[in-house]
DNA sequence: ATGATATTGATAATCATTCTCATTTGTGCT
DNA sequence: AGCACAAATGAGAATGATTATCAATATCAT
């Protein structure tokens, strides 16, 4: 349910719409393309804007490729994480309460404050 | 103790001796720039190489910044990951068995093999 | 030394991302 | 509707990390 489509403006109806109908992540430079495909007149330079205030936003989730390219994908549920098939790009949330008490128990022992953490798991599906 | 120094040519001790220098994760470009300070001509493609070599031996540690860039730091132990301070750049090293062991659970649980993951914490030291 | 091979550094090429800016679009006001 | 002004847009240039290229150099067994 992408909420608030009606405070989106025609732009980001376009980009965030097409994120949407990828079932994986996607490089900003993937949903031009796939906007161009449709024929809109869609900029790059927006794709990024658009991208980026939602990922700004937590509407959105972003990762990076080894070769450090960010990928999107439209946010299902709250806090998740990723394991993704290294081999055809399918990708299932999961989440894990274990790992989050872990991650303030570990920041919380050395000091540390306002803490968030990455955490993406990558292997082959049953293909 | 990094080992095996007698197995590494002149170039690669130089830099890995360079990053060994740094406490904190450091770019391949700061590297390349500290070599130069030296008065050392290691050129800035052998830098990659060497850091890229090192890493796919997983002797250093590789993570990305938010805008993709590469940084490198030296591994002190095996298998672990980085509890990162925000401001200053401050890196410690935990582990964490019971992460492992819920990443195991969840990609078996979902067939997947041969499952790696990234486990970063960041937040602000103490300062 | 000699030739085969691997490594190196300078430089150019690549490519995702960001910046610039003229133009368009939206909005409130009258 | 008409108008002033702010925000958003797209085309193309600029940036900057990373890679590829390639001639020069070091390495090494013979």
């Amino acid at each position: 349910m992408t909420k608030d489509l009606a405070l989106m403006n025609k732009s980001e109806i376009k980009v965030i719409g097409a994120l949407k109908r990828q079932s994986r992540f996607t490089s900003a430079q993937s949903v031009y393309q796939l906007l161009r495909k449709d024929g809109e007149s869609t900029g790059l330079a927006t794709v990024y804007r658009t991208l980026q205030k939602a990922a700004a936003k937590n509407a959105v989730d972003v990762l990076r490729t080894d070769d450090g390219e960010a990928l999107y994908r439209l946010c299902e549920t709250g806090h998740h994480h990723h394991l993704v098939c290294t081999s055809c790009g399918k990708t299932i949330e999961v989440e894990g309460s274990s790992v989050e008490r872990w991650a303030n128990t570990v920041a919380k022992n050395h000091g540390f404050r306002k803490v968030s953490h990455v955490v993406e798991l990558f292997g082959l599906c049953a293909k």
